[in-house]
DNA sequence: ATCCCAAACGGACCGCGGTCCAGTTTTCTT
DNA sequence: AAGAAAACTGGACCGCGGTCCGTTTGGGAT
């Protein structure tokens, strides 16, 4: 057994509340906010740094060029600076997606129907469907990049928050349903790398996609589908 | 671009013809049958001699003890030889799955109803679904550890066929539906990351996961539940 | 102003997946 | 039987993700 408890305090980032959902304000744009409770001076401007040279790799050579040896140096930093930061590649990754992500929560929960709340259970469930589509195809490459290993996969706080919002909607739509089983079913087929699949490698235009969604979302709630 | 055409002729399993289904006799156990079409003595020997080592590894020490320098030293075999064979850690994997793979392509092609041919397409999938579930189940980590990376999830051979079944079956049960889409949203569901996490991670037990499938079929079918 | 230590730093280090290529073995041809 | 082409082999090599640990530094307490 090669167990020890790790040197690191391992991650900041997605740790947080054990439960879901904190918000923030979409202030600047990638990596000068304030949002870090407690980080060293020296932290938070190496964070800033690192996630600057983050964004600046994915932008000259796509998600795959960010090696976190190429960030750390672009960001004149020790490589262990970045995993001290950010736990793994996947949790860089995924700090470099925060913003659309809060800015998502912030539409689901404050934002006006039919996304946010207003509206019934069924439209706001097409909504974030279609929504999520869009947010997803405008962000493959990233979101594919930023996929956890198949154990972490589904324990992620913003798939938990997302998910579970989907379970609310459910509950309230289908009340006799399983609603947690049926809501990972739903996001399943949100799944950025099934998008990616039927977009990029079997031509399915986005049109496609969220009819199949609407008709999903019919058919799990037993409703009829919208005229449209 | 450090494109070069690669000085292997790559990967000998997966690719086979570009349709689906391939079946095999069930002979012996892993590694000692005669599938493998146009392959010289000594590459023969060394591919059974690979598998034997990498199941022997998985039996003592997980799917995650399988490296592929441990299972070529295993193998007393070299290291290169394992690439060229399996073209990647992926490939040996789902080779190690391959038996039960062609089983289950069996069973569904031409075993007794339901899963076979003979009984109406709604109650093939529910059947389907809980084989796929028991299936799964029983395999976890292996399945697990023998996911592709994002980009090819959707591409490999048994998934293209597994699949391919489901949307016939959609087909004939819903022929208004897109059943291309829905197969992949029903496939989902029994995805072997996703049914580790509801089962390892969430304490839900496999009957609740059936119970949970035959549910969904039945919505997405717009039929009734079965009576039990 | 000084001290002190938790926090942060950085780069050497490790293991593994994957590639390359010079040399060996098999099989086909005549 | 001999020779040549094709297929296969093995291990050195590379890059990257991730860890370790000796050193530095920020910032509260005195």
């Amino acid at each position: 057994m090669p167990a020890a408890l790790p040197p690191f305090p391992k991650p900041q980032e997605t740790v947080g509340p054990p439960e879901l959902l904190q918000l923030g304000t979409g202030a600047a744009a990638t990596g000068t906010e304030e949002d870090e409770p407690c980080l060293r001076a020296d932290a938070a401007r190496n964070r800033a740094r690192l996630l600057e040279a983050a964004a600046r790799l994915v932008a000259e050579h796509g998600a795959a060029g960010v090696t976190m040896e190429a960030v750390a140096a672009a960001a004149s930093v020790g490589k262990g600076t970045v995993f001290r930061r950010f736990g793994d590649r996947t949790g860089l990754l995924m700090a470099l997606l925060d913003h659309s992500e809060k800015n998502f929560q912030a539409a689901l929960l404050g934002g006006p129907p039919p996304l946010g709340p207003g509206a019934p259970p069924v439209e706001r469930l097409r909504a974030f469907g279609c929504a999520m589509l869009r947010r997803s195809i405008a962000e493959l490459d990233l979101q594919l990049a930023a996929e956890p290993s198949a154990e972490r996969r589904y324990t992620s706080a913003p798939r938990r928050f997302l998910r579970g919002h989907v379970a609310l909607l459910l509950r309230q739509a289908v009340p006799d349903a399983d609603s947690e089983l049926l809501s990972h079913t739903l996001m399943a087929y949100l799944d950025a790398a099934l998008v990616h699949h039927l977009t990029e490698q079997c031509g399915v235009p986005p049109t496609r996609l969220r009819a199949g969604w609407t008709d999903l979302v019919a058919r799990v709630t037993r409703t009829e589908p919208p005229p449209a």
